[in-house]
RNA sequence: GCCCAGAUAGCUCAGUUGGUAGAGCAGAGGACUGAAAAUCCUCGUGUCACUGGUUCGAUCCCGGUUCUGGGCA
């Protein structure tokens, strides 16, 4: 099997400075699993690592897409073994570094989706269905008609994945809860270091707070400003990240800036609480307290190059 | 100084015609397999400000005290 390492974990963890650490020591290439820094001119509020800070190491997935292009996790895995195939290619190591833990496990399983969505229309009927309360139990009893396994893991009101189980089964006639109980069954496709940074709560959500005000500081109102002017649509899946759907809330005078940032704090420390969660299921991960390290950032060196000796060769 | 209104969960407040109390937010935990920075689920004991009194029983009624608003001087 081929080497990865993963540098995964909650936002503001240090995770961007780790992997180009990691990268310089072992002849490694990033690929960023992010769904916000892969849009050209979200820079400020995605938290973006400048052309300086890269110091020389190639990252892909990052500034590959057009704001108003949209996104999803297909096209993500689609790109990262790509790049990933590539770098092996060339006889480097390939880094995956990211905070978006569905994204990071499509590629270390290789996870299988179904074919690219033809019907659109369907879909967009069960969408339009799904804006009232009465819409969406029937579209929850269909579900138990066709998919009961699904209703016993879907709850009712997540409309969102009620439908996704909907279209699978219209487009590949099978239920999607036993897709995903096959893809559950997959093994890593590849030999592996998956390490998750993480940090004491308290400290993490100080981390959260002070990288926000500084991203304002740093005039990511401007920056939002230019994407509305640039005729960015607002449910542009790119205007979805933290901070963005805020900001142009506030420009669109919805509410106050001092209300936008509270918003953006706290809703950045509810994905941070998610995205622990998310890490917390895999069984092989390798966790990286900040708060264990004197230094962290030689100590969290250190210790991925400890571990990295097994799959270098 | 006087008058009025408050004081209940970390915050904002509701409530108990007297039988020791509950919402939203915050916080915590979880799910997730084509929007994932998305979407969704679960979790609520706190000297009911303090202190006397009435009462079988007071957070609730009455008196006093302290504090916080607002008004009048």
């Amino acid at each position: 099997m081929k080497p990865l390492v993963i540098v995964g974990g909650p936002t503001a963890t240090g995770k961007s400075a780790a992997a180009i650490a990691l990268a310089k020591k072992i002849d490694g290439e990033v690929i960023s699993a992010d769904s916000v820094q892969i849009y050209r001119g979200l820079d400020i509020g995605s938290a973006k690592i400048t052309e300086e800070e890269m110091q020389g190491v190639p990252h892909h997935l990052i500034d590959a897409l057009e704001p108003e292009e949209p996104f999803n996790i297909t096209v993500f895995q689609r790109m990262a073994k790509e790049a990933i195939d590539a770098i092996h290619e060339s006889g480097r190591i390939p880094i995956l570094c990211g905070g978006t833990g569905f994204y990071i496990q499509s590629v270390l399983y290789d996870i299988v989706f179904s074919e690219e969505e033809t019907d659109l229309s369907y879909r967009a009927e069960l969408e339009k269905k799904a804006e009232s309360e009465e819409g969406r139990r029937e579209l929850y009893e269909e579900l138990r008609r066709i998919d009961p396994d699904s209703c016993e893991a879907i709850h009712e009101n997540n409309s969102k994945r009620v439908i996704r189980a909907l279209t699978f089964f219209k487009e590949t006639g099978t239920p999607i809860s036993r897709h995903n109980a096959e893809q559950r069954l997959r093994k890593p496709a590849y030999d592996c270091c998956f390490f998750v940074l993480t940090d004491e709560r308290a400290a993490l959500y100080r981390r959260i707070d002070a990288r926000v005000d500084k991203m304002f500081e740093q005039g990511l109102v401007e920056e939002v400003r230019a994407l509305m002017q640039r005729g960015v649509p607002r449910n542009a899946t790119s205007m979805q990240g933290l901070g963005y759907k805020e900001t142009w809330a506030y420009l669109a005078g919805e509410c106050s800036l001092e209300e936008a940032v509270y918003e953006i704090k706290r809703d950045t420390r509810h994905f941070a609480k998610r995205q622990i969660t998310w890490f917390k299921r895999e069984p092989d991960a390798i966790w990286l307290d900040r708060g264990s390290f004197a230094d962290p950032e030689s100590g969290i060196l250190e210790a991925m190059l400890a571990e990295t000796e097994r799959i270098k060769k």
